[in-house]
DNA sequence: AAATTCTCCTGAAGGC
DNA sequence: TGCCTTCAGGAGAATT
């Protein structure tokens, strides 16, 4: 499920294929995604990319007249392709350069392709989105303040993307475990001290997790087709029941916010 | 206002 | 073997 390193993994391969090129011609085989998909070919052919950048799990390719937004939701990918590839099941959206093209797949078709005619980022999908997490507006005050007062689970106040975009499950999960914080502590009962490592932790398992192109768990590849190599260095998540890295305890799991939630009940608390 | 629940969809997994 | 049921999961929408 692509998360903010998976995003960025992806804007980072297919940036050098389709930057400065120009749109020779679209296909939509599937018209409804989360939302309706445009007219890319009228939209699109003839116009050129202008950049290719990430705002949260929100890739945006820019135009001279306005930007495509991209969410891949949780099944979904882009790759580059040779133009004329036979699509498959599921391959919902192509853009064509001359003789490449970027396919969109997305199996389950929580993933989005919206038009903004201006400013992307004040799109209604964007325009009320937290931090990025890799920059300094990010830290353990903004966290602290956030959690002023709320009963919220910590780890659903970090999923909240109001308060910091782009830390899905996965990676709140691992960044908890790091932290020492229990997943389901109430946000209002940790401390200063403690947001400031959670996140730092959120910082460095993010980062970590895009050198390494991300982690791939069923599913996700890259603009090449291959997988990310993340997968084999999480701690908790995905863990159940297995010896925990630190301290040998079994990783348990619970339900926090409706979402599977892997902790270690000894180094989490 | 904040917290919780529902919703979209398909593939994988489990039961029988 | 195969059909049926269950469920995950990002995040907006609806509800409490």
């Amino acid at each position: 499920m692509p998360e903010l390193p998976e995003v960025e993994t992806t804007r980072r391969g297919i940036a050098p294929h389709i930057d400065r090129q120009t749109v020779s011609g679209a296909v939509v085989r599937q018209a409804m995604l989360r939302w309706p998909v445009p007219d890319l070919a009228t939209l699109l052919t003839g116009h050129t990319v202008r950049g290719v950048e990430r705002r949260a799990k929100y890739l945006l390719l820019r135009f001279d007249h306005g930007s495509l937004i991209i969410h891949l939701g949780m099944s979904g990918n882009l790759r580059v392709l040779a133009a004329g590839s036979p699509p498959r099941t599921h391959d919902h959206v192509d853009l064509v350069f001359g003789n490449r093209c970027l396919r969109l797949h997305d199996p389950r078709r929580f993933g989005a392709v919206l038009w903004a005619d201006g400013d992307p980022l004040k799109h209604p999908r964007l325009r009320d989105l937290g931090p990025e997490p890799l920059s300094d507006a990010f830290d353990g005050g903004l966290l602290h303040r956030a959690a002023r007062g709320r009963k919220i689970a910590v780890k659903s106040l970090l999923m909240d993307g109001r308060i910091v975009v782009g830390v899905g499950n996965i990676y709140a999960t691992e960044a908890l475990f790091h932290a020492g914080i229990h997943p389901a502590r109430a946000s209002q009962r940790v401390s200063h001290a403690r947001f400031d490592r959670l996140a730092d932790e959120v910082k460095k398992v993010l980062a970590h997790a895009i050198e390494r192109g991300g982690t791939t768990l069923r599913d996700f590849v890259n603009e090449s087709g291959e997988p990310g190599y993340f997968a084999q260095e999480l701690f908790v998540y995905g863990r159940a029941g297995q010896p925990c890295k630190v301290c040998g305890s079994a990783i348990r799991t619970r339900q926090v916010g409706q979402r599977a939630s892997a902790f270690c009940p000894r180094c989490q608390h």
